[in-house]
Parts: structure tokens; C-alpha cells; sequence
RNA sequence: GCGGGAGUAGUUCAGCUGGUUAGAACGCUGCCCUGUCACGGCAGAGGCCGCGGGUUCGAAUCCCGUCUCUCGCGCCA
């Protein structure tokens, strides 16, 4: 190939015997047997053994090469007899008998150990980031982010949409996050902000007559993390179409997704659900599974049971019930022989959720036990629909806590009985959110999602019903219990726009100062548009299998938002301050 | 901001209800070793037990404070 190397470190086999080839690539291992020594070579490729003996004088300087220094080495390839042919490399049936050598690059002593895969403390693989993502897991993470960003890029294209790219540095936008500002030079006292979307772009595209837009757009929030939450920045397949219903957008990206993930899944066992995939109402998604991100491979599903306790002689909840609160309950299969601590866990565990506890009924030889079950008479118990060896959780509370806490129970009881088929990837779209909801701390009306979205029913459903009543065009896709992406067909009328805003409280003018640019362009003849945006790194953590998004971040910030490896955020010199017109104020 | 877990050698960890010189493995240094692939063997160096204070004859261990990392809650419409 060049002066470096003729072949990579996955390449060479016995088609190659006899061949001089040249290498170059990390030191993964030196196994110094005295008189005779192999040093495993290592690219992005692959890993192929070298050897020398002790007959040959460089064999004492390659001894002493550090692990992870960069080498070039040239040599003759040679067949490995066939008791040392290892298996588990591709280049395991030859080896590289060394002639001669080059450091090209000396390693330290290492902070971190490459060529190991046990686990270690997340400070210092961030700090040393470059030498953790030399690791195999790591490695392997970045190259299936490219692999499944390319292959996006490869199916957003031939199914014609259009790439672009939106400003950086712009102004804040509708969506409720906090902004990374950027202070401005030109204009002190004044900010940029970053992204937290590219939304009113997108849409702004399709009003400029784009059609269909998309991008790997990165997105910047300045909120607290968590596991699957990247502090500051992500990236997400952005797209918007123009002239769409919200069906329209399903069944353009369904396709993809279900591609994205069949093509890229870990193994042929793992069984992706066929699109359509499955549509559930919010309120549905509410009642059944107590969460509007459902892991839909958890077989329990919850039901009500507050008709049933309504008149019952079981007091707790039947004085509840008259206070408005409703009983939900769990069925779990194979559980009515559970001892006695099983249950006593689970109620346990739910004290320490903040519930009062978790009471139960199991059904075994024609009786019910439990301590519920001797508060119930024979027609109601009948009603639970119990089968032999079933237990019910109950869950009594107000709807929405009930639900909630439901939801929990739900996930726990399956977690604790490994009910979960995790080979497969099970998508849903959650449809029909509340355009409203109720602020609970000042009993005002709020948007629930997007206020850009389009009120199910449009002007007439805005002036005639309950605003708690209506519904947006607004949708979230699901995978697994992981919310993917939000989306909705948008407000393209302004007209309904004003109203939709009055409706939460703001002012015609409000609305004009704070969403000037979106606003004016509606009024020169917008198409009816709406698109989604789901997350790349949570696309690829799911297909990675991992439980952390920074596995599958090359760079990733940590909890704290801070880079270990560049020490970003950093302290800024006085001078560029008062360039830019601030002054920092101590606050302590 | 709040709650849980953690912080001991370069790294991953052990170290009991307080007790003499704080251990192991990997890595590092030196020596031995011609078929290993996590090579093996012998020897050695390496520690402010996160930091500060307190209790005690005595603290890695108990108490208080503080810092750092991490998970969750709030937050992310």
C-alpha cells in the first residue's frame, strides 16, 4: 500500500504465505518467552501475531517496547503449525516472522490498559478518552454509530429527502429546555443561543418549498443528565415533509427505523416488530402500561379495578374510591405459589417508593389468599378473572398517581421475574397527547408538548371544547420503554396559532415578539407540514446493548457536564470578558 | 437543588464489631525461560487509605464537615 504498510493487521491468511508484507500498528501484547518473543500488532482492522528469536539482534530491543508505542514492522509470512493456530483471529493461521523494525511512535507507561476488557471508573476513561476508545468495546461502539449513521444518511437520500444544514448560533427556540447561550461581541448584553433543535429551520424549509427535509442534526440542551441522556449536546435524524397527514409521517420513516435496526441488530436471534408498528392513544398508554413510554416486551399489562372495591367491606380503598380515587391492578402468571417473602419484598419495596404498600391476591387450589382477599366477597373476587396460580397486585390513588405508581409496580414485578424477551426491539407510536395540561403549582393552563403543533380538530376544537379536552397532532415514537423521538404535524395557520397561545395565555403580541421569524412566515402561504426527530445516540445505544449513552459518545461530557480530557468549561481570560462586555459576579 | 452508592498502589479491588509492618491481581523494573496468544517462573519498586476536623492509648475502619465520581428524583414542553 505505502511506505507504512502493504496490508492491515485483519488481512493477512494463507493465501499471503511466503509474502514480505509490512505492518504498522499498536503494540497490544509482547509475550517474552527468553530466547523467543510474539508481539501482537493492532490497527482498526484486526490483531496479527509477529514473531522473532533470540538468533536475530533486534530481538532484544523489541523486548523492551512498551505496550500501545506505535510499530512498523517487515517480514515474511509464515504458517503457524497447527497446534498454535488460534481460532479466534482472523489472521490466526499465520504469523509475521519479523526482519525488521521502527518505532514510529514511544507509549508511556499506560494510565488505562488497552488491551483488557474489564471495566473501569469513568474519570479516567474520560480523561484518557482517546486511549478508551483504542479498546475494543469502545472501538466498536464508534464504528456501529458511523455504520448506522451512514446507513441513515444512505436511506433518508434514496427516498428523497434533502440534507441540510441549519445555523448553529441562532436565537432561542420554542422548545422548554434551557439554552446554551453564546455572548455576542458585536452586540454586548446580547446572546446566541445553540439549538436545542433545529425545529423552526426545519420548518422554515418546508414553507421555503423543500418538500422533505432532513439532517443529523446536533441539539443542544443545558439540563441535568442521565444514563440515556447526554449532557449538553446529541444528535438527532431531524426530518419535516411538507403536504402530510401524521400517517403520512409514520409510514415514511417506519421503513427506515425498522431497516436502521434490522440491518444493524446484534445478532440474527433478535426480532425487530414489523411495521406498521403498533399505535397507542396517550390515554391508553396511561391506563395499561402507567407510562407514556412503554417497554412493550413486558407481558404484564395493568386494569382497573375500582368497581370492584367500590362497595367492597375493604376500607382503605373503599373510602378512597369516594374520594376520587381509583384501584388499579396487576395480574402476574405463575406467581400464587410465590412464598410469603416474595410478596413482602415487593410491598417493601414499594414503602420505599413513598406507597403505602402494595396489597396483593394470589389464587392457588381454589382459595384466595392474601391479605385483600378475606375483605372481598365470592362475586367480587370472581370478577378479578383470576386463574389458577395467578397473583393481582393492587394499587389504589388518585388517576394519574395511581397510574403512574402502576406503572412501576409493573415494571419491577417483571424486572424481579425476568419476564422480559430481550431479543427483540418492540417500536410503538404514542399518539393523541394532550395539547393542554395543568400546571399544578399555579392551576394555569399550559402547553403539554409543542406549541407548534396542531390542535386535533383545529379552530373549531380551540373555540368549542374543554382546552383539557383536546388532542394534538403530536406523537412520540417507542422502542423498548426508550422514548426515541417526539413529533407532530405542525401549525401552519396563524390564525389558529394566536388562538392556540391565548388559550395558554400569551398575548397576540407576546407571541409576535417571542416567535417573529416563524410567525411572519406563516402568513406567506406555509404548507401543511409535521415530521420527528428520533435520537441517533439512543438508536445506537439500544443497538449497542448499552446501558449508558456515553458508550456510544467518542467524546462524551460527563455527569457533570464537564470535559475531563479537554477541561472544558474553563475559566476565560479577563481580556476576552470585557472584549465581550461581561463581568462575573461572585456569588458566594 | 434533593436522595442512594462509591472514593485504599499506575489500574481493578480486598481489608470484619477500631489493634502492631495496609494486602491481592494486572501493570511497572530486574533476572530466568524457543510456541505463546490474559504465556509462565523468581525477585523488587510502588500508598497523605479523597481532603479537613473530632472521638480514642490507638482510626483506612467510628462520628461530623467537605470535595469528587456515579445512579435516580426534580429538570428535559
Amino acid at each position: 500500500m505505502n511506505t507504512y504498510r502493504t496490508h492491515f493487521c485483519s488481512d493477512l491468511t494463507l493465501k499471503n504465505l511466503s509474502e514480505k508484507v509490512t505492518l504498522s500498528g499498536w503494540v497490544d501484547t509482547i509475550r517474552d518467552h527468553g530466547n523467543l518473543l510474539f508481539v501482537d500488532i493492532r490497527d482498526n482492522y484486526g490483531i496479527t501475531q509477529c514473531v522473532i528469536d533470540a538468533t536475530n539482534n533486534l530481538f532484544k530491543k523489541i523486548a523492551k517496547i512498551n505496550n500501545e508505542s506505535v510499530i512498523k514492522i517487515k517480514g515474511e509470512v509464515t504458517k503457524r503449525n497447527e497446534t498454535t493456530v488460534n481460532t479466534s483471529l482472523s489472521t490466526g493461521e499465520i504469523e509475521v516472522k519479523i526482519e525488521s523494525f521502527e518505532i514510529l511512535s514511544n507509549s508511556n507507561t499506560l494510565p488505562l490498559p488497552v488491551n483488557s476488557d474489564i471495566e473501569y471508573g469513568e474519570e479516567i476513561r474520560l480523561k484518557y478518552r482517546f486511549l478508551d476508545l483504542r479498546r475494543n468495546k469502545l472501538h466498536k461502539n464508534i464504528l456501529l454509530r458511523n455504520k448506522i449513521i451512514s446507513d441513515i444518511r444512505k436511506k433518508m437520500i434514496d427516498r428523497d429527502f434533502v440534507e441540510f444544514q441549519t445555523p448553529i448560533l441562532t436565537s432561542s427556540s420554542p422548545e422548554g429546555a434551557r439554552d446554551y447561550l453564546v455572548p455576542s461581541r458585536l452586540h454586548q448584553g446580547k446572546f446566541y443561543a445553540l439549538p436545542q433543535a433545529p425545529q423552526q429551520f426545519k420548518q422554515l424549509l418546508m414553507i421555503a418549498g423543500f418538500d422533505k427535509y432532513f439532517q443529523i442534526a446536533p441539539c443542544f440542551r443545558d439540563e441535568d443528565s442521565r444514563a440515556d441522556r447526554s449532557p449538553g449536546e446529541f444528535y438527532q435524524l431531524d426530518f419535516e415533509m411538507s403536504f402530510v397527514t401524521q400517517e403520512d409521517v409514520f409510514e415514511a420513516i417506519e421503513p427506515v427505523l425498522f431497516e436502521i435496526f434490522n440491518e444493524n441488530k446484534k445478532n440474527n436471534k433478535i426480532i425487530v416488530s414489523p411495521y406498521p408498528f403498533k399505535r397507542i392513544p396517550y390515554n391508553e398508554a396511561m391506563e395499561i402500561y402507567g407510562t407514556d413510554k412503554p417497554d412493550l416486551r413486558n407481558p404484564l399489562n395493568i386494569k382497573d379495578y375500582t368497581t370492584v372495591f367500590k362497595g367492597s367491606n375493604f376500607k382503605i380503598f373503599s373510602d378512597q374510591i369516594k374520594k376520587g380515587s381509583v384501584v388499579k391492578g396487576i395480574i402476574v402468571k405463575n406467581t400464587g405459589d410465590q412464598p410469603r417473602s416474595f410478596f413482602d419484598k415487593l410491598n417493601n419495596w414499594a414503602r420505599e417508593q413513598g406507597a403505602a404498600g402494595l396489597g396483593y391476591i394470589s389464587f392457588t387450589d381454589n382459595a384466595f389468599k392474601g391479605p385483600i382477599a378475606k375483605n372481598l366477597d365470592e362475586n367480587q373476587l370472581l370478577s378479578l378473572n383470576l386463574e389458577v396460580n395467578d397473583s393481582i397486585f393492587f394499587i389504589c390513588g388518585k388517576l394519574k398517581e395511581a397510574q403512574l405508581f402502576s406503572g412501576k409496580v409493573r415494571e419491577k414485578i417483571c424486572n424481579d421475574l425476568n419476564l422480559l424477551n430481550k431479543a427483540s426491539f418492540e417500536f410503538c407510536w404514542i399518539v393523541d397527547f394532550p395539547m393542554y395540561e395543568i400546571d399544578e403549582k399555579t392551576n394555569k393552563i399550559q402547553f403539554s408538548h409543542n406549541p407548534f403543533s396542531m390542535p386535533q380538530g383545529e379552530m373549531e376544537a380551540l373555540e368549542n371544547k374543554n382546552p383539557l379536552d383536546i388532542k394534538a397532532y403530536q406523537y412520540d415514537i417507542v422502542c423498548n420503554g426508550v422514548e426515541l423521538s417526539s413529533g407532530a404535524i405542525r401549525n401552519h395557520k396563524p390564525e389558529i396559532m394566536y388562538k392556540a397561545f391565548d388559550i395558554a395565555g400569551y398575548t397576540k403580541e407576546e407571541l409576535e415578539e417571542k416567535f417573529s421569524g416563524m410567525l411572519n412566515a406563516l402568513k406567506f402561504g406555509a404548507p401543511p407540514h409535521g415530521g420527528s426527530a428520533p435520537g441517533i445516540d439512543r438508536i445506537v445505544m439500544l443497538l449497542a446493548d448499552e446501558p449508558n449513552i456515553r458508550e456510544v459518545i467518542a467524546f462524551p461530557m460527563n455527569q457533570q457536564a464537564m470535559d475531563l480530557m479537554m477541561d472544558a468549561p474553563a475559566r476565560i481570560d479577563k481580556d476576552r470578558l470585557e472584549e465581550l462586555g461581561i463581568k462575573l459576579i461572585d456569588k458566594n
